[in-house]
Parts: C-alpha cells; sequence; structure tokens
DNA sequence: GCCAACGTTGGC
DNA sequence: GCCAACGTTGGC
C-alpha cells in the first residue's frame, strides 16, 4: 500500500468531475510523460491512496482523496486516431502508455495550496516542491497524513 | 503566454 | 553514442 499524488487540471477533469462518474470512478488517462508513466505502470497499485491535485491553475492544490481500484492497463486513448491523446507510435501489441481506475473518495473542507505546502517544512521534500512537472507521484505517509490534517483542518 | 526542467528522438 | 532539437508539464 502506497501513496500518490495525481495531477489535474481542473478545467480538464476536476476532483468534482470524478465525484460525478457512475459509482465515482474514472479512468485517469492521458498520461503522456514518460516518468508518469513509468509509475503508473510498474508502481501504482489497487488499494493504493490518491492526493488529487488542480494543476495549472488559479490557486494549484491538493482537493482530496481517491484510491486506485484498476491497476495499470493500456490507455485506449493512444489507438484511437480521433482522440487528442492518440499516438501514432503505439501499436496493441506494443502500447506506449498506461491508465488507471480511481474513485473519489474526499473532498477536503479546504483545499491545501502549493505555497502553503511549499512553506511546510513537513513538506518540504515533496516531489512537488522539489521537481515541478511530474504529474503522477509517491508520496510517504508521513507527507500524507500531514496533507489530509490540513485539509480537514478546522479553521 | 513565457520559460524552465526533464525525458525522448534522431541526425551524424 | 553525442548532443541539439523537440514535446510535455505547470508555476508564475
Amino acid at each position: 500500500m502506497t501513496y500518490w499524488l495525481f495531477k489535474s487540471e481542473p478545467d480538464e477533469y476536476s476532483i468534482r468531475d470524478l465525484a460525478a462518474e457512475s459509482g465515482r470512478t474514472g479512468r485517469w488517462d492521458g498520461i503522456r510523460n514518460y516518468q508518469a508513466r513509468n509509475f503508473l505502470r510498474d508502481s501504482v497499485g489497487v488499494g493504493d491512496g490518491v492526493l488529487f491535485y488542480h494543476s495549472a491553475c488559479k490557486v494549484p492544490a491538493v482537493v482530496g482523496t481517491a484510491e486506485v481500484v484498476r491497476g495499470a492497463y493500456p490507455d485506449p486513448a493512444q489507438f484511437d486516431p480521433k482522440s487528442g491523446y492518440f499516438d501514432p507510435k503505439a501499436s496493441g501489441d506494443k502500447p506506449r502508455w498506461y491508465c488507471v481506475d480511481i474513485r473519489w473518495q474526499s473532498e477536503f473542507p479546504r483545499p491545501v495550496p502549493l505555497a502553503e505546502i511549499k512553506q511546510n517544512p513537513d513538506l518540504a521534500e515533496m516531489l512537488l516542491v522539489k521537481q515541478g512537472r511530474l504529474s503522477i507521484q509517491p508520496v510517504t505517509a508521513q507527507e500524507w497524513k500531514t496533507i489530509l490534517r490540513l485539509g480537514n483542518a478546522i479553521m
């Protein structure tokens, strides 16, 4: 059982979009970055915890949690010429990109903004802070706990 | 919309 | 196998 942080642009797919899916379960697809792909394909497993992060928006922040309910399988969009995620170099026996399914778990009463994460000494080692531009990244159990405490804190 | 960080691609 | 060009990501 491990923990992850998944980034999504809320204009594309927000935590409320996930909550609105049937069974509150959605496919996490469209990952087209190799580092993120490798985590997704090799390490993300059923039962893992996910911090849902909104990126490329006014206030980038962790906004809630989700749970992985299906491990890596080839992202169907890469085979679909009509999809924006189509990849001509991928083939059925040699898929290049992967996706997982996650189920909505919670939306924080109070989102935890990136600016606050950067200021918190307990979170200084997060990849989110140390290396930007990584849309799937591991999170330690300590970091998970700290983020949940902040997100659920009564102000 | 600029541009920095990172990984892959491909010419030689 | 070097390395410049390119694609993706995402904060600002």
